[in-house]
DNA sequence: GTTAGGG
DNA sequence: CCCTAAC
């Protein structure tokens, strides 16, 4: 039981570390060490011993992690394995950008399309279970606390000292080791034997990276991995100061510094500064400072991501414009894959600002168990921790049914997840075709008796709001500027009409989580907001039509035809909410379910 | 993450 | 039903 951190991408250690300076947790190794690291998760308790973090802190963490750049997941729910995996574009996927910029003149798009997702195409990490347990792999005993995780700490100097003799072990143990001494003609043989295809990149690390993480892919044994973690077991030192444990440490290991900011000077030329400064300061006191200024360094990523906030939808449209100057520069969406043109003028701008942009659109290419079959999507398609249960049949049919299922959730639109049904049968047969056939759902859910049927399917697995939302119609609306949209249409049933004037009547009016939560348990794909508008659609028909009539249906609209003495009631909870003034505002979360004058006494906004 | 409103 | 601003 122990949390781990595989970082790819030698940039990706400070945003991990910044991220977990702001959870109670700690990494338990080294940094910039190697790429990919591996690294523990482990808090460190009052009286210094190292705890295995609990799953609470890793979805902490997790969370952390999203907000930076990098994807994070729970590999394995047995070992609390997280894996974050950096999108290859900014750390590896400038090289091939830079090499490919000549060819690109000459080819199109589609050509630059292939290029860059061979490219940038990133293996799903594997053998997260077997990460869970194994200090055993550790061929490199060589101190004394190298193994337990969980033992205590050890005095800061012996600690450190051990970790010095670590280092180069570590380095050997690596999987990649064998390719270091190999020229770049040499690393392209071996990438071509594992990939079949050449590559044009020139970028040593990065060969060597795709390659191991091609190998250890295909055969689903990452012992890179392993033996990397046990190494920085023993690392440790000064914990206890709560903060960046690993801080120059690198420094201290002149082959790896060296390697490292070989590899900065290839990839990202703006981190050569930051390891320099590392690497020349005094851990033990310098440490405050470099913490700080790595801080300052990702609160600035974090801001630079989070300033341009034009969260108009429109601002696509005026892109538009835009693009026809950038000359076919493409414009990305959802919906077409993103192909970052390699043209673009990355290059001539600061590495840092280059290697954002680069992040900002990816062409992720995920594995399906080892059958080779890749699929393109875009950055971060999914976000949420993978179900345990898949994560479970992942684990005993690697290539099979597990894998399917983390490929079809992990690669298909979050809006539109096709798992809907709940039932893994479903999306076994469904991503074969990768189509699915929402039809189905369409008939099914015309039948309107739902609450018994889908309430069923969906019960004993998990409710996701999101991913159950989309197994009605999906119509596509054309736009006034030419584009479309997508547009879910459900007609409100009777039944539906009648629950929610319940719920209003019960929790009152506004409070539409509560009540689709509550009284909209069975009917997934009534949202909080459908609730409030149809509730804003009933008051108006309640109001226009017949405040003295009940019985007045119009008949021109068979497709709804509320009974009066719904509207009726719709009329009354109204003007019953709408006599209290707007009060309690103190007490919002209280009563819920138990005090109905209270909530009966809500006023209703609409 | 929710709610209110406009479209 | 979609999209956002506010909260």
């Amino acid at each position: 039981m122990e949390a781990v951190v595989e970082v790819q991408g030698s940039d990706e250690g400070k945003f991990v570390e910044t991220a977990l300076e702001k959870s109670n947790l700690v990494l338990s190794s080294p940094r910039h060490v190697a790429d990919p690291v591996v690294y523990k998760l482990v808090r460190v308790e009052g009286d210094g011993r190292l705890v295995p973090a609990t799953d609470d802190e890793l979805m902490e963490v997790e969370g952390l992690l999203e907000n930076e750049k990098c994807e994070t997941h729970i590999v394995a729910d047995t070992g609390h394995a997280l894996v974050c995996t950096s999108n290859e574009a900014s750390s590896s996927g400038m090289p091939q950008l830079e090499s490919s910029e000549g060819l690109s003149q000459s080819e199109n798009t589609e050509a630059d399309t292939a290029k860059l997702s061979a490219c940038l195409e990133e293996m799903v990490p594997s053998g997260a279970q077997s990460l869970s347990d194994d200090h055993v792999t550790q061929s490199v005993s060589v101190v004394e606390g190298s193994k337990p995780l969980d033992g205590p700490i050890e005095g800061g100097s012996s600690t450190s000292a051990s970790c010095i003799s670590l280092k180069p072990d570590f380095s050997k143990l690596k999987g990649e080791i064998c390719l270091d001494n190999l020229s770049i003609k040499e690393l392209h043989e071996v990438f071509k034997a594992t990939f079949g295809r050449d590559t044009t990149v020139k970028d040593k690390q990065w060969l060597k990276r795709r390659i191991a993480m091609g190998l250890t892919n295909s055969c689903d044994v990452s012992t890179t991995t392993i033996v990397i973690k046990d190494n920085k077991l023993v690392k440790k030192g000064k914990v206890d100061s709560s903060n960046n444990v690993d801080l120059g440490t690198g420094k201290e290991h002149p082959a790896i510094g060296v390697e490292y900011h070989e590899v900065s000077l290839n990839n990202h030329g703006i981190q050569i500064d930051e390891h320099q400064t590392t690497s020349g300061t005094r851990l033990e006191n310098n440490d405050l400072e470099n913490n700080c200024a790595i801080e300052d360094l990702a609160v600035d990523q974090r801001a630079a991501k989070r300033v341009r906030k034009p969260t108009k939808r429109y601002i696509e449209e005026l892109s538009e414009a835009k693009s026809k100057e950038d000359g076919g520069r493409l414009i990305t969406s959802t919906k077409n894959i993103g192909i970052r043109p390699s043209v673009l003028k990355s290059h001539a701008r600061p590495a840092r600002n280059a290697s954002l942009e680069g992040r900002t659109v990816i062409i992720r290419l995920d594995s399906l168990g080892g059958s080779g079959i890749q699929v393109p999507c875009v950055y971060r398609v999914r976000r949420s921790r993978p179900r345990k249960n898949v994560m479970a049949l992942l684990k005993y049919h690697p290539s099979d049914m597990g894998m399917t299922a983390t490929f079809v959730r992990k690669g298909l639109d979050v809006r539109s997840s096709q798992m809907d049904n709940g039932s893994l049968n479903k999306v076994l047969e469904a991503n074969s075709t990768s189509e699915q056939t929402p039809q189905q759902f369409v008939t099914e859910s015309k039948k309107e008796k739902p609450s018994a049927e889908l309430g069923q399917n969906m019960a004993p697995k998990y409710v996701d709001p999101s991913g159950d939302t989309s197994d009605d119609k999906v119509v596509t609306v054309p736009t006034a500027k030419g584009g479309t949209r997508r547009k879910h249409h459900r007609a409100w049933t009777l039944s539906e009409v009648m629950k929610l004037v319940e719920g209003v009547s019960k929790y009152g009016a506004g409070r539409w989580s509560e009540i689709k939560r509550l009284a909209f348990a069975s009917y997934s794909y009534r949202t909080s907001v459908d609730l409030k508008d149809k509730w804003r659609n009933l008051l108006k028909a309640s109001f226009a039509q017949t405040p003295a009539d009940k019985g007045v249906n119009s008949r021109k609209h068979p497709s709804m035809p509320i009974p009066a003495p719904i509207l009726l009631r719709v009329r009354e909870l109204a003007e019953m909410q709408a006599q209290v003034p707007p009060p309690n505002l103190g007490v919002t979360k209280q009563a819920v379910c138990d005090d109905r004058s209270v909530n009966e006494a809500r006023p209703g906004y609409l």
